[in-house]
DNA sequence: ACGCAAATTGACAGCGCTGTCAATGGCTGC
DNA sequence: GCAGCCATTGACAGCGCTGTCAATTTGCGT
């Protein structure tokens, strides 16, 4: 039989209940006493029983990561933060997938916890902002961390200063001449592409550069939305010098187009992404983009919730900095004027 | 509070026990004592407490999901096809990165289930195939499925006929014309680089072709190594017409080395990958590449362990189908011989 | 040295379920 | 109709830990 913490109690000469109160790391106990816990505890080998644990505190220790996420590089660095940050005070972690669109997306939330029993939740985008199921939350009591998270009021988790990383992306491309300067907005679900937009739009005005609707089109973070963006762009009397898409696969499309239309990258037009995400380096030209430590953000987005469940703190809304990678994708405004060619074929 | 087996077991009336025995499908159970039990549970909305169940049968009913692998996109398809199954059989699943070449990595599964408790494993490649895990987990009796195992010999799990599809796809290169078909090979620790390797041997000696090891470079799956295989590839005298990398990431890679070099895809040379991966479309041209079914394999796996573990039997290793997809990458040999230039810069 | 509050420790009864084993009921063949 | 046997059901004692609350010890001021 495995070593329980009545063993680890005769061992150290004390009560099983100061076993658990140093296994817990709970507050009035003698150092010295903790110490002896302790060794007796490393001495033996000791592995609380994770079951018993839960059964008679009436929490998990487990925390369970929602998404509805495509981009599965993007979740699996969030994943994999968020289990670094459970393996520190041993939780466990629960991954689910869901529809955060489905008819009964609050519902299956609900038979999740009903069914798993976590300790809390953590969102990731677009489940951050879903208002049924923060209202179902906070109604219910269960807690929550989010990872960038449209609305900040009263919400912990992560940030990113997402309108300052997309100023400085445009401070990028103006500072290389441009002026005609195109944006992919992202997936209106996501407080993302809002901030990437409000960051764009911004720095146009600080430059005195008059905000052009024609220059802004929607994509929905997928690379075929960048595509067909693109395309829209490229068939404008006057082309744009550099497009700002709001991730790295809309800016991956829009490089795609450019190819497809005999416009060189970034020769004839500087294109530019978000995120970092592998797909920045595995195409040609490697973007310029935005470096978003999500690993890291999973880790701290996970750390503030166990604060809360472990009761030490209310948690805070952490921002987090971001990095400017600049690399083959963007490069000086050319002086005369490209002009895109219908389609190419087969080469 | 909440309903309880207890309050289940009153409402139905039958003993705690009774109820317990429908719950866990156990036979000796008369059918109109089952069906008013669970008539009961129904209407009551009975959840049975996890940590309780797994207690007192000393079983976690979850299983763990070990992985080592870079590929993101493969991982996520995987994992999504396991939560199927355990969502199926009310199991609960985690997930663990771990390095395999760590120094103690055996110690770290060891770690993990005596901390977890899970009730068996579900190994991904290339861990599928660390002997030092595979001895450990058999000498301590830990159930386990593996997702693509080198080693088939009392193995349970799901497997696809890799060495078949290589050769379908180098039939699609044979039927275009290519006779001068390079292979990168995958990284060497995974089964499907050899088995991709072995299909493309078998293809060429059926079609009567001359093995030429200068034509076989060796790659580890990644972007990078794609491009570095691709380049000695293209300062060969004689250049080949194909080549088949053995999974996407490469082959995104050999392209972007031949537009690097000046060369046509698939004009100057054709290129194709293996996986059916995100970037085999996020790239220009298109990949043609083989799919696997990857959820339905990670569904499989675990349904496979999923039988062990509720005593269904012994769990044996399914084969699954997988499919050719042709794309814009590959196409017929063409006449003249193609000249590589030296590299391309800025355009 | 003494009294008192605070800090520290322990006794005990579950948490909600299942394993074990005994008790009951129903059915068989003669 | 009855012994014998298997199918079905239930009683009960934990599984390994923590919450509650009481007992004990410690520290401090005077």
């Amino acid at each position: 039989m495995r070593v329980r913490l009545e063993d680890v109690a005769r061992a150290a000469g004390v009560s099983p209940k100061t076993v658990s109160r140093v296994l817990n790391e709970e507050a009035n106990v003698r150092q010295l006493t903790r110490e002896k816990v302790r060794a007796a505890m490393a001495a033996m080998d000791y592995r609380p029983h994770p079951s018993a644990r839960s059964l008679a505190s009436n929490r998990s220790f487990m925390v369970a990561t929602l998404y509805d996420n495509p981009s599965s590089n993007y979740l699996s660095e969030i994943q994999t933060g968020v289990l670094d940050a459970c393996d520190l005070h041993h939780y466990s972690m629960m991954v689910r997938p869901l529809l955060v669109n489905a008819e009964d997306f609050v519902e299956r939330v609900a038979m999740l916890i009903s069914h798993h029993r976590p300790d809390g939740l953590l969102l990731t985008p677009p489940i951050t902002d879903h208002q049924g199921l923060l209202k179902w939350l906070g109604d219910n009591g269960v807690p929550y961390a989010s990872v960038s998270p449209i609305a900040r009021h009263r919400t912990i988790g992560v940030t990113m200063d997402e309108p300052r990383a997309a100023r400085e992306m445009m401070e990028h491309l103006l500072g290389l001449g441009h002026r005609r300067i195109a944006h992919v907005i992202g997936h209106p679900a996501h407080g993302a592409s809002g901030w990437r937009l409000a960051g764009y739009r911004e720095s146009l005005e600080k430059a005195g550069i008059p905000y052009n609707p024609s220059l802004v089109v929607e994509g929905d973070f997928s690379f075929g939305s960048g595509v067909t963006a693109a395309r829209k762009l490229f068939s404008l009397s006057e082309l744009p010098t550099a497009v700002f898409a709001a991730n790295d696969d809309m800016a991956a499309g829009v490089i795609w187009a450019a190819g497809d239309n005999g416009l060189a990258v970034p020769g004839d037009v500087s294109v530019c992404g978000f995120d970092d995400t592998p797909i920045s380096r595995q195409i040609w030209p490697a973007l310029t983009t935005i470096r978003q430590p999500s690993r890291e953000m999973g880790r701290i987005a996970c750390l503030q919730l166990l604060d809360v469940l472990r009761g030490r703190g209310e948690g805070e809304l952490v921002q987090v900095p971001f990095t400017l990678k600049v690399r083959e994708s963007t490069g000086p405004r050319r002086q005369g004027q490209a002009r895109a060619r219908q389609r190419r074929s087969g080469d």
